[in-house]
DNA sequence: AAACATAGTTCAAACGAATGTTTAACTCAA
DNA sequence: TTGAGTTAAACATTCGTTTGAACTATGTTT
């Protein structure tokens, strides 16, 4: 009747070998046999638990979206709560420290170490997990985003402009993991250390700040 | 003795077949006999001409880092020759300009519609082809870049510093491709027109342009 | 309390289909 | 006639999934 204490776990040890799995390669370059020999289970457990290996990849977005909404919540809320009654100056700096923070945190490890190959893969031919990682990530990122730009530059959150600029910012952060190799290359390095990390993200918020402080020539609100 | 005719069409009907497979989905999701069909060659043409799939998928990456730099060349040589004797503040103005036009390219089909997502995949484990691609295309860019943005910030181009702020607004131009469906998904849009890359174009180039003007706090050359 | 029945879960084995590659016969210009 | 190139067929693996028996708790009956 109840489940046995080694459903749940077999379950748990078959999404952490996805997620793992999943974030670094390509669905079709991950096997069920490797899946199920990584977590410790039977092959049959996959089909059984999750209806087959697309249900389990299915379940393994749904579980990455949430750890990212976990993460985020904190610096989202964060600022959230800070730009309800802040001056332009003030959102503008704000959106600097959270682009910075998320170049950081994407070139570190803070959201996994290949974790978010998944969405930027999804991407490219999106599947119904993009919905799934859209309404827990890129989508309240845009949305946050849109709101403190809007603020700074005096327009509407919903602007096509603003949105464009959310959008381009956002690009200021992801390309530090989408890139990160042509990075180690350009920079000459095997990889970052935490003194990096901090010298990036100051450098990519002060960026961002900057950013937003000029106006596109040509009148109209754009698009 | 001499290669005959249909020879070298064999090879570029099997490039142009796998340009086009391998752009859109990832090595492991494109089959042999896919390829060969969809090229109109026999299957063992594959292991004749490139001596297997891996061969082929290399040959394309080659292949694709010419086409890329030829499409390159026109912009950068240009700016190349521009920014000679150029002031900081018509360096600002380069770098705005060749970020827009890059972002607007990569949101169009400029490149190849699926083409870019070939590199992005690369990043992620990176393979042979990474090297290819590089040499090719992200340092050509890095390199005119950084040339730029020390001359406008008044550094060296081979300062951590100006490197990061390179990357970084590369980013900007890169994630209309990367992010291409959340832009869509944020915008509420099915496609981008003529008219709305025009303006993406010169919303990017604006952004571009004055993140330049800030400076970085903390004193240090950075990193 | 002991024996049985039941439903949930695990397991090794096998399934058919698809994978990349190789083979050997064949084509045809030099 | 020679040999580079094409072709259909077959190669051995690997793929995702299914099978049916074994196992293990729980609930019921005796």
């Amino acid at each position: 009747m109840t489940t046995r204490p080694s459903t749940q776990e077999t379950r748990e040890r078959l999404l952490a070998a996805a997620l793992e799995a999943f974030g670094q390669r390509d669905y079709d370059a991950v096997s069920t046999r490797e899946l199920a020999t990584a977590a410790g289970v039977n092959l049959a457990a996959i089909s059984y638990h999750f209806g087959g290996k697309h249900g389990l990849y299915l379940a393994t977005a749904r579980l990455l979206g949430e750890r990212m909404r976990a993460l985020l919540h904190e610096d989202l809320s964060w600022v959230r709560s800070a730009y309800a009654d802040a001056s332009p100056e003030e959102c503008r700096r704000l959106v600097g420290d959270l682009i910075g923070r998320l170049a950081a945190r994407l070139l570190g490890d803070a959201f996994g170490r290949h974790v978010p190959g998944l969405i930027i893969r999804e991407q490219g031919q999106p599947t119904e997990a993009f919905e799934i990682l859209y309404e827990t990530l890129f989508g309240p990122i845009h949305h946050v985003l849109g709101e403190l730009i809007g603020r700074a530059r005096g327009r509407p959150a919903d602007d096509d402009e603003t949105r464009v600029i959310a959008h381009a910012l956002i690009g200021q952060a992801v390309i530090f993991r989408a890139g990160r190799t042509a990075l180690l290359r350009y920079m000459d390095r095997e990889g970052f250390d935490e003194g990096d990390l901090v010298h990036i993200r100051r450098v990519v918020a002060a960026l961002a700040e900057s950013a937003l402080t000029g106006h596109v020539e040509g009148d109209e609100p754009c698009l």
